[in-house]
DNA sequence: CAGCATACCGAACGATCGCTCGAAGTTCGA
DNA sequence: TCGAACTTCGAGCGATCGTTCGGTATGCTG
């Protein structure tokens, strides 16, 4: 995996993370709409307005741009995630404040979500994609955590508490396929929407 | 689109369709793997142990090859689909059948589902598409319709039907990602499983 | 058995792929 | 203000892409 050639003076590092960023995010829109594979460095040059030789002095390879989207994309949401959890709250409220971040966050990242999501054969397969699997699957324990202990307190009770994490995933994740920014329902009102649907199928007897 | 050449004379014809299927099967495995587009006609060729020539005697070409893979996963299941909500029944059995169908077809049609689920931005985009959307598209409607029936006679009651289904979608669709022949749960027992789930968080008042 | 339809091969085609690299232009730091 | 660091260009590299096609072998059919 090639690396970019970030300038070493620290006056023009803020401006080379600035138009590298700006790159990766307009390569993620190209990558949703058209996959992967199928994305031309060609189409890359005409959609950043930048040659061949301009775009790889940001991007290093192909590759390291898809990397560098799942890593945005991962990341912080994960971060969030263990704040979240981080503080003392009833398994439920902790529940609606992961989903409302994640929702929120795929809304704000829908095409690093579609590609992400579009390219997890890639993920899945190759060794050097490890990191990423761990951070996917770390947040995934998050959730599963928190609907263990909304389990083990009492307030919830699954019929399948993995069938039901594996729903959960699937819903939120397919999300990012028809989110609309002028849709009906909010990032939020979806979240809780989502979150009121495993409250009521799991409520304790 | 090229098209393949099958024979025309009747004693030919058999063959030639059992081994277009295999050869179709085939490359549903390796493209749910690495993908559509990052799949050579050279890892084909090795898939299948037919060369170039023989191959594009049965496909025509490779995006023909991709619409079969699309129609072999969408007809016999919206066939079924048909067949389950034209018997009369109530809408929760019309939706549990209907899950079960499904659940079962994805079990059966694994590497097709992955590949439709994989290429959707090439079926969303391209105008050659349209009756592959119009199939899956019919088939959301079916289920729209169930859920729309039971709001109706009053047996269920969601907080949004709308994002109810999106979820189902979802989470239905997620399932290929995961399941496994030899799972903790059988697809009949995960339909039950999402039918349950829904029911519980649509239960009428 | 004659003869044509079918099955399959594999070299080769033009196009396009991701990527490199030397050079030119620009900006920064001393 | 001068040289080094940085940014960007774009022609062109070797590799690989999907596909074609003339060929041969193997049936089926009359």
């Amino acid at each position: 995996m090639a690396t970019a050639t970030p300038p070493t003076r620290p006056a023009l590092r803020a401006r080379y993370e600035r138009k590298q960023q700006e790159v990766v995010a307009t390569a993620a829109r190209v990558f949703a709409e058209r996959g992967y594979q199928a994305t031309s460095m060609q189409d890359l040059t005409e959609a950043t307005g930048l040659a061949a030789g301009g775009l790889y002095h940001y991007i290093g390879s192909k590759e390291r741009l898809l990397f560098r989207i799942c890593d945005e994309l991962l990341e912080p949401l994960l971060e969030q995630a263990r704040a979240i959890v981080a503080h003392d709250a009833p398994a439920a409220d902790h529940l609606r404040e992961l989903l409302r971040a994640w929702l929120a966050h795929i809304a704000a990242h829908r095409a690093h979500m579609l590609v992400f999501a579009q390219e997890r054969h890639v993920i899945e397969r190759e060794p050097q994609w490890r990191d990423v699997r761990r951070q996917r699957k770390a947040f995934e324990q998050i959730l599963d955590d928190v609907l263990a202990r909304g389990e083990r307190d009492g307030t919830m009770a699954f019929a399948d508490r993995g069938l039901t994490l594996l729903a959960l995933l699937g819903m939120v994740n397919h999300t990012a396929t028809w989110l609309k920014p002028r849709g009906r329902l909010s990032p939020a009102q979806i979240a809780d929407g989502y979150c009121d649907l495993l409250l009521k199928a799991g409520a304790a007897a």
